[in-house]
DNA sequence: TGCAAAATAGCACGACCGTTCGTATTTTCT
DNA sequence: AGAAAATACGAACGGTCGTGCTATTTTGCA
């Protein structure tokens, strides 16, 4: 099982002249130093846009902080949309390794459901310091049609749809009404999530960490076995 | 009763030299031409940031809208941060007359709460096609402190204030259990209007604003008089 | 070790940004 | 009417941005 994040445009960025002779090496190592500093740029880039944002996200402050020229950096993206799609990707790996995979090794039902919702706070908790960018993108790219939205509505719909289909797990498992509408209840998690960032990181509401928590057990509640006319 | 803004900085902007001789005269008419024109910038300003974000608001653009040159337009205000405080000012006036007024002739209590959920509710869905820059503002300036930070958490503190103060109202009327959670209950409620906005405006899901709305019934269930365990 | 290719640097460009300043125009009051 | 003040304009400045170009350096394999 897997988040299955749908394809990313993987392709390179300048599209190596010819790949042929060095690009794959019969024991799979290849030159490496340049997806090295990719790699590096990339962690960076993120770095930094979750504190500025993918809109905020610039070659020439990225280049500083790498201490290299813009150019140098620019070369190993092509674009500006193609750096943030980077991002985009990477920001999605970390999320799926450290929200999505720990919960797998779980039984089935309500104990996935928990442990997603309980992952996917203990994430935002720390992001009230740095900021989460499915959240700063959407604000974004909401009204601004291209690549850079596709991207990340790709790979937000994918998680949600994860959680969605841990309720409707927990559904089948008996753990939750058999009336209960999964899309609602992700739906409802979802504001808890969103509440979450927007009162703690703008608002510096101290008391939003619990409040989330508590919502969720009124959301359990309300879904659970024999609740009242669960919708 | 009123929303009572904390003072949004209510300076002029270049100062005019001797407010003396013309500014207040007997009748309270004064000098209007300027006044006028400013009136419209803002609106033509509130419309454009509601698309672009008061960060993607730039005075060039704007002075393309109003026919003016640059310069015209920036001497209104002295300084962009004046521009976007101004926006932000006018915003939480409409905010106030569209969704908090009509409320007030309503008795205190249940309805007056299911009102304001609902006025909130219809505008923005009319913003999943413009924008909420009390949603967008946040995450533009949710670690970018300054003045208009400043004037954008005072106005959405005030905003959802009026809303707790509603709902612990609806709970001296009876119309709530005695033991209901006001701050946690407008957390929820919070939470309800940021995924409709989410998920309609950035995902395009169609039943968005019916999942809003059904989760605020799961809310007034949960927080009724005699509910379960209301917290 | 030498050589091709990949990686990086340096530089310049056009575009847009907020802001300033001096001047022209328009409004307002006497 | 004219004087004074308010308003608007136009040009320019310094800055940052993404993005091309062309050298130069570094890398990896023969």
């Amino acid at each position: 099982m897997s988040l299955s994040p749908a394809p990313l445009s993987t392709r390179k960025a300048p599209a190596p002249a010819l790949p042929g002779a060095r690009a794959a090496m019969p024991d799979g190592r290849v030159s490496h130093k340049g997806q090295q500093t990719k790699a590096a740029i990339v962690e960076a880039a993120l770095q930094l846009a979750t504190q500025v944002g993918l809109e905020g996200l610039s070659i020439g402050a990225l280049a500083d902080v790498m201490r290299m020229s813009k150019s140098g950096v620019f070369a190993h993206f092509g674009s500006r949309e193609e750096l943030q799609i980077s991002v985009i990707r990477e920001y999605f790996r970390q999320f799926e390794q450290e929200v999505f995979h720990p919960v797998l090794q779980l039984p089935r039902g309500l104990p996935r459901v928990e442990a997603l919702f309980s992952n996917w706070m203990k994430r935002v908790a720390v992001e009230i310091h740095s900021g989460c960018i499915f959240i700063s993108g959407a604000v974004e790219f909401d009204d601004r049609p291209g690549a850079v939205r596709d991207a990340l509505a790709s790979s937000v719909k994918t998680w949600l749809d994860a959680m969605y289909r841990a309720v409707m797990q927990a559904k089948h498992e008996g753990h939750l009404d058999a009336n209960a509408d999964g899309h609602q209840m992700a739906f409802e998690i979802h504001g808890l999530i969103l509440a979450l960032h927007y009162e703690a990181r703008f608002l510096n509401n101290p008391g939003s960490i619990t409040r989330a928590h508590t919502g969720f057990t009124h959301i359990l509640a309300r879904y659970g076995r024999g609740a009242a006319t669960p919708a």
